[in-house]
Formats: structure tokens, sequence, C-alpha cells
DNA sequence: ACCAAGACGATAGTAACTACCAGTGCGGTA
DNA sequence: TACCGCACTGGTAGTTACTATCGTCTTGGT
């Protein structure tokens, strides 16, 4: 609840322009409460329910392949998880929150900052959820670096999402966005198994896609 | 002369515990006079001479190769120049004035955030960088997915060389976290030439450079 | 009806900034 | 030498995010 009037008055009037008694106003609270459910100003944009999503799905991943195909595809069906639940082109209420929220972590340097610093701490996590045992530095370093490549091009997709005003498929983008970055062989193509794709929405890239440019690179 | 008493007494106190009066005292100036050369706390570790050097460095870089080749070479040059003139295995002051400055932005979460986010604005001016006229999106997404994954490992290679206390040659952990992150045939290897190289380094990676095979990463 | 526990609120305080105005030293010009 | 503009510095007061502490109130279980 304070959150949604947190959101709808940052959009408004901007994020350093709202303070947070404004907030507290607006939602009939005294600002000690907001600060208590919210530890911080940002925190009424950037909770984060990806971080434990994401740990799962690395899990749930099979192990026998190249580490950057295993987390962008943790990554994208934790989109898919996300933003699942779409009536015909329309986004869900949960959706154009988030999307609003997206928006804001965006263009608010202040959100954008700890935002990409919270990505470092989901980074840290799908380190650890990868090696559950080994402590070679190299294999750390290996899985740093891969992780961290990974969770940057998520960000890349997450705001082409928010441009493109969450009308594409999210899952999609992240998928093209992979491919952009490490090539088109490492995406995972087998993913389509799951929801049905709306017609007309954008190709399903990967592998053979006589379409796609192939562009320089 | 400011900045060195402050990332002294960050160094010593931690960054949270020192306050900006502190500093002001430190110096010798009045609290006024640290706020008017450095507009925020968190500026006093993160002045960022990096970012015109990579641009730089990008525009120096042959353009018909892969981006994320394109883009680590850069970063990889950027990275010999910021490092380059050491003693034997010792950094020089400047060195180990850098050094200290990266170990406060990695430990301490407000300067990782803003540095995460300079990164951000890095990734901006390489993207320009790189397409000086093309405005079709589905390239400069291209190009933002490869900047900022590139852009990724390269903090993961800084952070691997603090807690390596500078050690470790930085270039070459560039190198190798690229290597990790993108496949061993995607560093550029020519860069040798430069200056010469300890013995006992880490070997050179990156197996040949068959006459770059065009894309397909 | 009572009691313990958690939620809420008010007050006071710290620290990072900002806006505004005043003093100080310094080179160039008459 | 006297004067003027200019850059640098400093002081004061205010805003805002955030914290600590304490008192009040509501609520659920017995």
């Amino acid at each position: 609840m304070i959150q949604a009037h947190a959101v709808r008055l940052f959009t408004e009037r901007g994020y350093d322009a709202t303070t947070v008694t404004d907030v507290a106003e607006a939602a009939g609270v005294s600002p000690m409460t907001v600060y208590r459910h919210f530890p911080t100003k940002e925190d009424l944009v950037l909770i984060d329910q990806h971080g434990q999503l994401v740990a799962e799905c690395i899990a749930a991943t099979p192990a026998a392949q190249p580490l950057v195909r295993r987390i962008g595809s943790a990554l994208i069906d934790s989109a898919t998880a996300l933003t699942s639940g779409r009536h015909g082109n329309d986004l869900t209420a949960d959706g154009r929150f988030l999307l609003a929220r997206l928006r804001l972590m965006i263009s608010t340097p202040a959100l954008r900052a700890k935002h990409l610093d919270n990505h470092y701490a989901l980074q840290q996590a799908i380190v650890t959820a990868i090696e559950d045992d080994a402590t070679d530095p190299e294999t750390t370093f290996h899985a740093q670096a891969a992780a961290s490549a990974c969770l940057a091009v998520l960000h890349t997709a997450l705001t082409r999402w928010a441009e493109d005003d969450g009308r594409a498929e999210l899952p999609d983008l992240i998928a093209k966005a992979l491919a952009a970055a490490f090539g088109d062989d490492i995406v995972d193509t087998r993913r389509d198994s799951g929801r049905p794709q709306p017609a007309g929405s954008p190709t399903r890239l990967a592998g053979a896609d006589p379409g796609d440019p192939r562009c320089v690179r």
C-alpha cells in the first residue's frame, strides 16, 4: 500500500522531488511507519523478489553445460515466471507495477546505482549456487566473470523492456541480449515448451533464424 | 591533497564512520571547501579518469572484429595504460593509491553502487563510440548487451586484482576474465607488443589467431 | 476480561548536502 | 600607490534521509 503510493508519487513528481514525508502523508501513516517497513527510501522501489527466484532456477538447471548458458537459462526462466500471466497484449496490474518501478530504477541515478549493487549481491548468490563445494579460486573467478556478464546482459534486456513499455516478451529480450553478447549458439533453444506464444510476437531467435541479420559483432 | 586524507581516513576508520567534517579537519580546510572540490562524499573516492581513456581506446581499435573482442581489447589497453610503470613487483605510489580506492569501492556498498553506476555511464559512452552513426535500435541493443557484459567482466577482474593486492598484472586478469565469460577465442592476442612481460606471468591465453574468422562470436 | 506482543507515533538528534552571503589574497590597470 | 575584478575560501542556516528512544495503542490468545 505504502509502496504503491510511493511509486505513484515518484513517477508523478520525480524521485528526488518527493520526500518520505510526502509518501507517508499520501499513505495516511507517519514517516516512522514508512521507515519501519522500508529501511531506506530506495527500498520503496527496489524490493527484490528476484533474488531467490534466480537462485532456485539455477539449482533446477542441469550442471553439464557451459556456465553462461546455464546462468542464462536460469535468468530466462525466472523472467518467465515473473512476467507470466498477461491478457492478450496487456500486462497485468502486477506487470504494470513492475514496469513502473523498473522505469524509476533506470531513470533515477540513485535507484539505478542501488539496483546494480543488488545485482552484485545476486551475482554472489549465483556463484555459490553453482559451486556448492569447490573452493578453487580459479573456478570461482570463472564463475564470477560469467555471472557478472550474464547479469549485466539481463539489465540491458530489462532496460530495453522498459523502453518498449513491456510490449515485447521479456524472456525473448533476455535471450536476444544473451545471444548478442555471447553468440547465437549459447542460448538454450529448448525452452519453448512452456507458455504458448502469442501470435505476432517477436521471432524466436536462437539457432537457425534466417531473418537474423547476423550482424557484425 | 584532500582526497589523499580522505582515502586514508576511510581506510583507517571505515567510510561510514568518517564524516566529511573529519576529512576537512584532517586536510586543514573547511567542510565547504571539501564540497566545493568533491560534490559528494563518494566522489572523494570515485573520481573517474577511466572514462575518456576507454572511449579513446575504443576509437583506436579496428572496427572489423566482433564487438566483444573490440571492447575487450580497449579495456585491456586502458588498464595497461592505467597501471603502467611499476618497479619490479611493487606498484608505484599512484598504483597503491588506485588500489586503496579500489578496495574501498568494493567493500563499501554505497561506493560500490555508485561505481557500478559510473560503469553504466561508461557503457553509454562505449556504445556511442562504437556506432558513431547508426541509429538502428537492434544494432544499439546489440552494442548495449556486449558493452554491459564486458564492463561487468572488467569489474570482476578489478575485484580480483584488489583481492590479490595488485600483485597480478591487471591486463592479464582482464584477459582471463574475458576468456572465462566469452570463450578463449575472444581475447585479442596481438597486444603483447607493448610492455615486456615479467617472467613467470600467467600464460597468454587465447590460442593463436587464425585470421579472425569474422564473427560467430 | 486480561495480558503479552507487536505495530504505530512523537521527539530529538546526526550527517550529507544546498543556498546565500561575506571575507581574503592576487594580478592587472590607471 | 590606489583601485578593481576574480577566484578561492569560510560561515550560517536550512532541508532531508535516517536513527534511537520511549510511550501508546491495538490485537490475539487464554
